[in-house]
DNA sequence: CGGAAACTTGAAAATTTTCAAGTCAGGTGG
DNA sequence: CCACCTGACTTGAAAATTTTCAAGTTTCCG
């Protein structure tokens, strides 16, 4: 198993140079800061496709600053899952009683924070616990709804979550539809769906064949109506609308 | 949808009456006790099969004290995925963007946590916090566990690691094998595992031809050689055995 | 422009689900 | 104590879904 460790730093981005800064972020901005700071100093990272952070037991929590990076776990024959997707501003803490990493997507920089042997932070005060215990119950959250897209969506269903999931998440809104960018691979979209990746491209060509979504390339895609795409899933959407989207949409979800 | 809320409260039972309280707990006993005494008065709560108690948003944790529960989800069209089984002893944290419940599997009764509308404890320090925060990090564990589970293991891996769980988690040790108390209904099992029932009843009677378990009833069955069972997994199973059972085995888990 | 990698598509195999028909077990009433 | 009834479990066969293996295509880069 190839690690691709790579310990250099780099300079600390700016939150105003992410387009997501103004949405409901998982976390607190100034918390985070300041958890950062009273941390062991905090580290940035960069990573290429493919290269991995973390192991076995947990004892850092990072941020992730720009790119896509994936919570992964690979069985013994091959196999991979990936738990959970991270864009910008997300924070993700490597946790499983297996074997589990940090795997970037894309380039991906991330800031990292210590934790010491007991999971917990370096001169963590109530307030800094607090925000730890939001980080891991929203990442229950998160892993939860994927859960039950696994053992009870077909292969139709999970894609079109994905499809709309992405959308909210780092789509940008257009007078034709969301259009979305999508940075993963389709061997990466197959494992983060359980299905393989000749049945996600079959899928996708049923998509494009339902007009749910037009795809200008692999990773481009636009979706002209995104209330029909959520329709084909039973499911709350993971990651909400914004706000101001839901407002607009009239919806009230929970 | 029927909510089989059951404010009664009954007497506080001790925790030598359980059997598991020897094991390695995902939680120390001493400080959830503290915890107990430091929220809210503890709440204790006594549920029939079927009924339930939660509901969207996670305001409440639970320590179950007998029986077996489920957090489970439903679908508008009816699908159902338990997400996690708590025997007694387990904490749960109901999370999900969706609609989540704890779902008694049996009759059993619980320890009510009561959260504020933060989602933390009142009157909470930082140990208090920490103690949460490991509660959360060990649900990430185990969710995070069925979610590979779930994404890529087929159906008999499924069911072997299901046996092989419930008997380090709450089997007997005999000159026989691992004897083990299954107290969920084959529809249970399926929406634990995300197949349906028939495929459940198929599978374990594959099991028992391949004689990896001995079924005395529906509900009561002998493990004659728990690796030979595990060998069936290519995974490390969620709930390791203790770490007496490890030594004697001669294995060394992470 | 050429080549490699990623993506798509086809056909057969494997797995799982669906629907339907038994079989078994526990509880009730005669 | 036994027949019977109901619900849970098992099994069978066909249908649906997904995977596997094997070509093609397209896309991306140098």
């Amino acid at each position: 198993m190839v690690w691709g460790m790579q310990p250099s730093d780099v300079a600390l981005k700016r939150d105003d140079q992410h387009a997501n800064t103004d949405h409901d972020c998982n976390l607190c901005q100034a918390d985070l800061c300041r958890l950062l700071k009273q941390g062991r100093s905090p580290r940035v990272r960069s990573l290429n496709r493919g290269q991995r952070l973390g192991g076995p037991s947990c004892q850092k929590i990072w941020r992730i600053l720009s790119g896509l990076a994936a919570l992964c776990t690979t069985l013994p024959d091959g196999r991979r899952q990936i738990m959970c997707l991270s864009l910008a501003d997300d924070v993700i803490c490597p946790a499983s009683s297996g074997e589990a990493w940090i795997e970037a997507l894309t380039p991906t920089s991330l800031c990292e924070i210590e934790l010491d042997r007991h999971g917990t932070p370096n001169g963590a005060d109530a307030a800094l616990y607090a925000e730890l215990f939001r980080i891991a119950h929203d990442h229950v959250m998160s892993v939860s709804t994927h859960l039950v897209t696994l053992g009870r969506l077909d292969g139709m269903e999970r894609v079109c979550l994905f499809l709309a999931d992405m959308a909210w998440r780092s789509g940008q809104r257009t007078d034709g539809g969301w259009r979305v960018h999508l940075p993963l691979s389709r061997d990466d979209i197959a494992d983060y769906l359980g299905l393989n990746p000749e049945t996600v491209s079959r899928i996708l060509s049923r998509v494009k064949k339902a007009r749910l979504a037009t795809f200008l390339s692999p990773t481009d895609y636009l979706v002209p109506d995104i209330d029909a795409l959520q329709d084909r899933v039973p499911m709350v959407p993971p990651h909400q609308p914004r706000q101001s989207d839901r407002e607009e949409r009239g919806l009230h979800l929970v």
